[in-house]
DNA sequence: CTGTTAGCGCGTTCAT
DNA sequence: ATGAACGCGCTAACAG
């Protein structure tokens, strides 16, 4: 059984091992770390067996108080609910802990206020590094901490702040989504969107679609936000008449849960009435309707990057900031069947 | 070469304040702490200029360190993309926060031996307390822990280990669904469960099932996993001759995604040839076929809860352990009109 | 009210 | 190869 003394300490410190083991609390901080090869075998064994028979764990606090290395990344969400900030965070949580790092995870539930808070939160625990996804309202706390550690940006970039960025390649899954629509046969595309809050990603996609749209001509184009008014917006969207079949596209996971809701309550036949086609590729997706078109984005891949950008600043490179973007991929199920149904 | 070894060392720190504002330590620390009532005004602004002067923040590691608080709460969730575990999560971050903790999420992806090396881990960081909502197939170590901080089992029990718990009452909720089913006049219900892996709520939900169902006279019930089989398992269980009208009782969301995607498979018109009740409501439940019936949890509820037992142990409640057991909510959509229809 | 002192648990020189 | 001593940034005694 175990050294019941021992046992009934609420903490095993470094000191009680050495005393355990008849050394100095140096050798046992050598047994830790990396420099075992410089003890004795002896010495060795007798502290491998004190630590196990005590159930001594080394106190990570004191040890990053001492190195200046915390061996935690932090990473602030900003909606933890939305299927694509937790994708994300998956990737990111498996390359830190393929390389021995741990995730602090903050959601700041879209709120302004939390980001601040969270931002000095996150830096008073020592973090060696930051994954930011939020709005980035607070340009001037990220730039101070910015000089402090390493930070990537996620999906979001901020205004008029340089940092390394992992992202989707908005232009061109804009392009994917037309081209496809248009092949298909719809000439009215309608894009759902969440309501404008100063997301980089959502207006990226907004104006792309606006510009590219501009650039076909046979197609034509609307653009509507998410809200109490999306099913009267979507209702005078079929009914008007239009150059050709209509079909929405959904900016994002949540945009293509209220267009389906909204569309249901319109009592639409999904999706004979309208097409549509969905950012992101939520789980869901194939068992609404005749299944929804999405372009899926590499989330774990994206997650794995932007943990990778990090490890690669905190080894010391300091090169001009990178912007990663990737490439959607096109899924095609039952909602934009089009003509050729 | 840039260094962030360096700048995080060259941090604006409690002495450097203390040097600025031409004061001891100790006074910044009141100031910091919650002892600023001790200062004299005079005392107090000039720090308070010096702190805003040099950006000065302190650190929580050195902090914990000291005093053995560290304002931090552990969470080990086993799945986190399974979208019971966000919401809880989401509730249990919520009441954190209003207790001035912060979170820290370990994921173990249902990965034994990441349990291990998690629970390691987030004892090393000194944590307060922790929430866990895992397989816990390590009740050595569970038990070690719970003799250093409070600790609190969500969802699953954990055999032969006491300590609080917050969760579903498993068999109410069976009955309700049992309940609804009968009166809606289905006859003859198959239980969709994920496989086992000795998950105490999954247990827990599958002997209430079976028992229930022995006590039902009207009602004939199997029982079949998810899995690489599971779409003919359903279309056997279809095809198959029975009492009356048949339907499915998805033991969580993930089990209801499955099937509804092996329903799909079959051909099945959603929901008029299979009823479908499930546990959990997610989002998407109402855009499947005629809309899926839910039994919600209350997750939001759960977490907080958690939250609260910790909180309270922390203050020194030694109490026998407790047992909270919510109730689910039965949220009735197409997926059960049965003979109403 | 304020400063001085002594650690929290650990890593890292220096000696030996 | 090993140990003693110091300090990381901070709080908590104790004086004054």
């Amino acid at each position: 059984m175990n050294d019941f003394s021992a046992a009934q300490r609420s903490r095993v410190t470094m000191l009680d091992v050495a005393e355990h083991a008849k050394v100095s609390k140096a050798s046992v901080s050598r047994f830790i770390g990396d420099d075992r090869a410089l003890l004795s075998d002896a010495i060795a064994l007798r502290i491998e067996q004190s630590i196990a028979e005590l159930g001594y764990r080394p106190n990570q606090m004191a040890r990053g108080l001492k190195r200046g290395r915390t061996r935690l990344i932090g990473m602030l969400v900003a909606d933890i609910r939305n299927p694509y900030s937790i994708a994300v965070m998956h990737g990111v949580e498996t390359a830190c802990r393929q390389h021995g790092y741990s995730l602090v995870v903050c959601n700041t539930d879209r709120d302004d206020e939390q980001e601040r808070q969270h931002l000095a939160l996150l830096r008073s625990y020592n973090i060696e590094g930051l994954i930011v996804n939020t709005l980035g309202h607070h340009r001037d706390e990220l730039q101070e901490l910015q000089r402090e550690m390493p930070l990537v940006l996620v999906d979001r970039k901020v205004e008029q702040f340089d940092s390394d960025m992992v992202g989707l390649d908005n232009p061109a899954a804009i392009a994917i989504a037309l081209d496809h629509l248009e092949e298909r046969g719809y000439r009215d595309v309608m894009l759902v969107t969440e309501p404008f809050d100063g997301t980089s990603s959502r207006i990226e996609r907004v104006s792309s679609f606006k510009q590219q749209i501009a650039q076909r001509s046979t197609l034509r184009g609307a653009i509507v936000e998410t809200g109490s008014e999306l099913t009267a917006n979507l209702n005078t969207f079929l009914k008007s008449p239009g150059p050709g079949q209509k079909a929405l596209f959904c900016a994002n996971g949540i945009a293509a849960l209220a267009s389906t809701h909204a569309l249901r309550e319109l009592g639409c036949k999904l999706f004979d009435d309208v097409g549509l086609i969905a950012l992101d590729d939520l789980d869901w997706y194939p068992l609404v309707g005749s299944g929804i078109t999405a372009l899926a984005q590499p989330t774990a891949e994206i997650g794995g990057r932007a943990f990778e950008c990090l490890l690669k600043r905190l080894r010391g490179d300091d090169g001009p900031v990178r912007t990663l973007d990737f490439a959607a991929r096109l899924v095609v199920r039952g909602s934009t069947l089009g003509n050729l149904r």
